[in-house]
Formats: structure tokens, sequence, C-alpha cells
DNA sequence: CTGAAAGCGCTAACAC
DNA sequence: GTGTTAGCGCTTTCAG
């Protein structure tokens, strides 16, 4: 730093401290005269105060820390959006890391932060096993806030969607369209989003006295090459399903250009419905059905959890909180041909 | 922070410099018993180094900010993570905030990041105005990339494309294909892409002899309904174009949107060409003719000039470095329709 | 209303 | 090899 206080100081005649307390505009520290002194002596020579500084000596640093599996991701576009926004409004810095859905990665992080001081942690973890510099930084009274995948046995805050309703219901609704034959790509099942989505799935098909056949029911990596494989799987089947539920956006793209390739009918050969909508659902032919999630509320209730909890010094109990989801019901699901 | 390194250097019995030059790695300043006991003490009492008081003695912070338009366009999101990752192998940290594109957050966001004594500040500008923080701290040795959008008239790092080109070439491209009405949406001019695209595309068409109509050409504002609205417009025309090239992503799905309402059909009425490759341009149907711009590697390479920036403490000199486009060719451009 | 002094936790000469 | 000392730039009692 070119400037500093002290130097602020001596041209304006006057102590660091009121310097410090002007800047900070403690009330009733300073005559108007000497405020007004002081701002121009700033103003003059450029300062910029050394929050650095400030924040060793304050313990705070107004600076929160965010892992997420991959930036790339839109729902991760939009949570971030939403994170940065809320936390920026009310003064604070967001440290962006990306752990590339890497657990080793995502202790390493949160270690980084921790050493960084950052005031909390919201952690996008990519499975429900905790990690060990979470519980550290938990301890040591750094805030911890966990969104999209939860890890039930972390007592910390967690904003997410119900993904067993949201599928539960997803999947009643292709039933009630007539289809019998329904098969879903799921995600990994070490992510709690993903085996939620999955039971949800199941526990309609059951609840509708439909038989589970296995080999409707694929696992896949929420990679586009993974939605591809196993949609080719599903289609090449001697008795392919009339309807396919895919457990995220990525898959879902491999899932059409694979119908596509097979220049199957979307709906009448095979009705589309995938977790999570993009904004360019509707335009594609025909535009896709799909479960929303509130992505960019799940990052400010986040964040404003977080906020709160740095407020109560973290005298507030962990939070469990399920946003809304809406099935969103375009053209890529009908009813299935007769035949 | 709980445990600091007076506590570790106590309890194995050195001075705090020695746990310093240990953690640093300092070589040749301890025994490796001495190594050896302070490790084991640093793991019993699980220090975490406190990177911001070191961070203050050094005056250097280890932590690069990035300043973007918007964190939710994909086309950002692949420049962040090129950056993240880029900076996060090289022990760096990155501080994100989203400006809305609006140039008083920039500034003050810059503001934001000098007092956070940030080593760097990558910068994605809204226009091609300087702002006067983004002096400021390249005045102070604070160093400045911008990506994206170039502010000519700052002698800083610029990391881009060759948007003149690029435009050049694909408007040649819809021209050899036997197009003579050709639109274009263009981004808003005060932005140095949104112009050069549009003085490429002008250009192309000068120098094969056609006339520009006026009518063709509009300036949007990089927004879905911006792309929409202009899009109707155009194809309302009395005599409308036969080929329409988009200027970025989002008016691209607008336009889509428009054509797909007057069921025109593409490229039978109209040839689709649009800035941006995005990687479900293959499953929209037809699938999208783009011009795509290495966005991860536009992040990458202006992290790699920041960081050489640093070590070089500022001696080298500004570069402007322009990567490659690629025009890929997909199904939504053909030649005209014969009259 | 204002200032002096004592650190926040770490690093870097400079000694020994 | 290791320790002592003096800060980095700021905030915060404590005095007046």
């Amino acid at each position: 730093m070119v400037v500093t206080m002290e130097e602020v100081a001596e041209k304006a005649g006057v102590s660091k401290t009121t310097v410090s307390r002007i800047i900070n505009g403690i009330p009733n520290s300073a005559s108007p005269d000497t405020i007004d002194r002081v701002r121009r002596t700033i103003e003059e020579l450029d300062y910029v105060p050394n929050i650095i500084a400030a924040s060793l000596k304050k313990l705070v640093t107004k600076t929160i820390g965010l892992i997420v599996g991959d930036i790339e991701n839109p729902f991760f576009g939009a949570v971030i959006k939403g994170i940065e926004t809320t936390l920026r409004n009310a003064g604070y810095n967001l440290i962006l890391a990306d752990s590339s859905y890497n657990m080793d990665r995502e202790e390493e992080l949160a270690r980084v932060l921790l050493e960084r001081m950052v005031d909390a942690i919201i952690f996008a973890p990519s499975r429900q096993k905790p990690g060990e510099w979470l519980q550290i930084a938990s301890d040591r009274g750094v805030h911890v806030a966990l969104i999209d995948n939860d890890i039930p046995e972390l007592a910390v805050d967690h904003v997410g969607v119900d993904n067993f309703k949201a599928s539960y219901e997803a999947t009643q609704y292709l039933i009630d369209l007539g289809h019998q034959k329904l098969a879903m790509i799921t995600g990994p099942y070490y992510r709690s989003t993903s085996s939620n989505r999955k039971r949800g799935f199941l526990s309609a098909l059951e609840d509708r006295s439909i038989a589970i056949d296995q080999a409707f029911l694929r696992e896949g990596d929420y990679g586009i090459e993974s939605g591809y494989e196993k949609t080719r799987e599903l289609i090449g089947l001697d008795s392919p399903p009339t309807a396919l539920f895919i457990a995220n956006n990525f898959m879902t793209v491999g899932a059409m250009k694979a119908i596509y390739e097979e220049e199957l009918k979307i709906p009448g050969d095979i009705s589309i419905l995938g977790f999570d909508d993009m904004y360019w659902y509707t335009i594609t032919q025909p535009p896709l059905s799909a479960i929303a999630q509130p992505a960019y509320d799940i990052g400010r209730v986040a964040a404003e959890g977080v906020l709160r909890s740095i407020d109560s010094r973290g005298k507030a109990s962990p939070k469990k909180i399920e946003l809304k989801t809406k099935l969103l019901i375009r053209k890529s699901t009908a009813a299935p041909r007769e035949k």
C-alpha cells in the first residue's frame, strides 16, 4: 500500500485514532470540522483503507468462502449469483473455489479458506460424507452452510429442495399421463440429491403399483456423455421405456442427443422430463418439461442464513431449509402412443 | 483464530521464528529433529496459519479480484473456471464480484478490491470508457488485466478474441452461401466487442458490394428479450432478411423463440448464426451454427498473464492478446431458398 | 471531542 | 540452527 492512515492523520493534523473513527463512522467522535478536514485529506491523497490490517485487528474479515463442484454448471451459476448479490449488499466479499467434485480438493479448499480467516463457508458438497476440515471450521466458530447436497450428520445449516417430493410428483405426473414403462437416469447415489431423486421416483411407482424394472434404472454421473450413453442403452432395449426422467440438466442434453440420433419422436415415441430447468428449454423442439429448482434463491437464502448466523455469533441452531420446486409442463411429455 | 503460532512455538519449545520458517519451508533453517517436533505440535493443536497476518506483513495477499458483468452468463462461467483453476494451481485465491454491467458498481468494486489488498484485478468491463479506480489500482502497482471487452486507452493487459475478424468471416460465409439479405442484431455499441462485431459484419458486406440496409441492423442489449423483439421486427419487415447474424448467446435464444413463434423454418426461411457457442447448440432443431470463443482459455491466459506480471513485479509491458475463434457450421445455416 | 499506547498474528533482518 | 526485535496498518481501551 502506498498511503497509510498515519499519513492521512499527519497531513490532517490529527491522530490515527481520529481518522479511524471517521472512516468507520463512529458517531460523536469528531467535530464536523475535523471530519471535514480529514475527509478532504483522504480525498486528496486517494487514501484507501487497508481492510486486511483492520481484519487482523478485529479478527473478522467480512469475507465468505464458497466451495462448489463446478462453476460452469448453470445451476451453480445461478446459486453463486444469489450468494454474491446478497453478500455484496451486506458489505461482504466472496472467495470462490471450484472443487471439481473432488473430495480431497474440498478438504484442501476448506483449509485454505480457514487460513484466510473467512467468517463463514458456504459449501456445495459432492457427497454425503462429512469432511474433517469442515468440522474443524465449524468447531472454531466459522459458520458453515451447506447447499444443494446435504450432509445429514453435520449439524450445520443446509439449503436445498425437497428432491424426494419433486421427483415423486414428477413421476406421478408421468404415470397419470398413462405411462407404465418409466425409466430414470439418476445421478451418483453417494449424493443426497441423487439418492433422494431416485427414491422419489421409485416410491411413486410403488405407490401406483407399477413394477420396477431394474433395467429402467440407470445410474449416470451428471455429465452429458453419461446421459447420452444411458439413454442409448435404454432406447436400445427390446421393450424400451415410453417415458424418461433424467436427474439433471447435463444428462438431459446427452439424452436428447441420443434420441435425435435415433430419430425418435418426442413425446410421440418417448416422453422426456428433466430435473433442473434451463433458460433455453423453451426453444428446443419440443420445449422441454422440467422440474425447476429456485437456484438463485437457494444461494440467497444460504447467504442470508450465514449472515444471520454471523450476527447472532453462532447462537442460532442449525436449520435445514427446503425451498419449493416447480414442475414445468411443456411439450416433451404426453400420453404414451397407443399400440 | 483459536491457536496461534506463538502457542505452537511454546508447546514445541522453540521460537515463533522457527515455526514460521518451518511452515514456509525455508531450507536449512531447522534441524530435522526440530522440524519433526514442530510438525507434530502443529498436527496436535490443529494449528492453521493465519494468512491474513502474513499478508499484512508481506504486503502480498495471494488473492486476485475478478469483476464480471454477469456470473450467470455461461460465457463468463467458462471464463471464471479458467481463471479459478489457473490461479488455484498457483496457490492464489479468487474474490469474485458481479457488476451487473453497471459502471458505478464496477468502480465501487475496484475500490473494494483495492481495500482488500488484492495482488491483481481481472476485469471484464461493460464499456470502453476507463474508470478512475482501475487507473488508481494500476498506478499503485496492482496488476490489472482486462478480458472480453477492451479499454484501448488503458495501458494494461487484455485478453479477448478478434471480434472484427470472427464477424467478418462469418458474414463472408453467409454471403458465400448466396445470401444477399443479411441482418444483424448487435450488442450495445459502447462495448468494444459489440462495435467490432458490427464493423466486421458491415465490412464483409461492403467488400462484397452488398448494399447495407439500415433496417437490417438492429442494436440489442445482449438479453433474451431484446433478441426476441429485434427478431420479430426483422421478420415482420415487408422484405425480411434470409440470414440473421446475432451477436451473442442470450439474444440468439430470443431470436429462436420469435422464429418458432412465427413458424418460420430454419434454415429454409431464414438462416441463423450466433456469436458464442453453447454446449446445447447441438440439440436444438436444427443444431445451431455459431462462432465459438475459447472462453476457458481467455480466463486461463488472463490469469497466467497476471501471475507472470506479479512475478516480474510489473516490469512486463502490457500485452493485448487475441485468441482464436472458430466458426462452427451446423445445420441452421444454408443457401437461401430460390424464389 | 481527541490522543497515546498496546496489540491482532505473522515475517524478516539481525544477532549469536 | 535458532532466537530477539521490530514492525505490517489498523482498532481499541484508557485517559484526559
